[in-house]
DNA sequence: ACAACTGTACTAACACAACTAGTACGGTTA
DNA sequence: TAACCGTACTAGTTGTGTTAGTACAGTTGT
């Protein structure tokens, strides 16, 4: 479900928030569906469940997932909208990156080639 | 010439490769220009000499600069190829870019209109 | 009621990396 | 010779991610 790099910059906890995030994005995670417990998450990825915990308090703090105490953390009902305006937001990324390209030399059609191939795997 | 963001989590060393990089790359500085040296550079970014001296070193150890001792460092001969070959690498970013906003719903005409734009700005 | 879960709160300590501080050495230039 | 240049080294500080351990309160199912 998780795949935490230990070696990585990333601080785990953020790690975790991103993949809930993408999973969320491309669907595998849908609003009600049940987040896996802090403490059974802290044995299966051998973290410390203070650390699984700070990355669902701030889920929760971003409105992705719902705490109901004593019964678990779940996916909220908006998670996915929240998602989608986070990565809508990212377009300035994009013309961060395809400048940078354009100065290194990459043609405008390699990046429309590239555009294009995307689009054709993804079909949503 | 530099500019240095002290909160940022990008360590103060990888900023300042990351600025040489970029303007490399963009044609602002070209090669034999003489870099700032150490120490007046450390002086009017307020830094400790010894962390610009680790990002001279790094950038010397990556072939983007050469380093003369008792004279002073200067941009490389192939800086400006290193730095486009190493932009092209970024094609992938750019697909994992591009994957996330279609999840998102963005369209792929957004995304190319983007990718027009940009390249209407740069004109190289 | 009770055991076994759930999330939450808190303090203390560890580990690592970035950064700073200070000093020293050798080469170059005018 | 003075004033630059890069380099080297040790020591110490700082911040933050992470761990460790403990405790408390709500929920669930038997």
């Amino acid at each position: 479900m998780f795949v935490i790099d230990l070696m990585s910059r990333i601080p785990v906890y953020e790690q975790i928030i991103k993949q809930v995030e993408e999973q969320v994005l491309i669907g595998v995670m849908k609003s009600g569906d049940k987040m896996p417990s802090v403490r059974s998450l802290s044995i299966k990825l051998s973290i410390n469940p203070n650390t699984i915990q700070k990355a669902y308090t701030e889920l929760d703090r971003r409105g992705l997932i719902v705490t109901v105490p004593g019964k678990g953390s779940f996916v909220s009902d908006n998670a996915t909208e929240l998602v989608g305006e986070k990565s809508r937001g990212k377009i300035e990324n994009l013309t961060e990156i395809i400048t940078e390209l354009a100065y290194a030399g990459v043609t405008k059609e390699e990046v429309i080639e590239t555009v294009e191939t995307v689009y054709k795997n993804v079909e949503v």
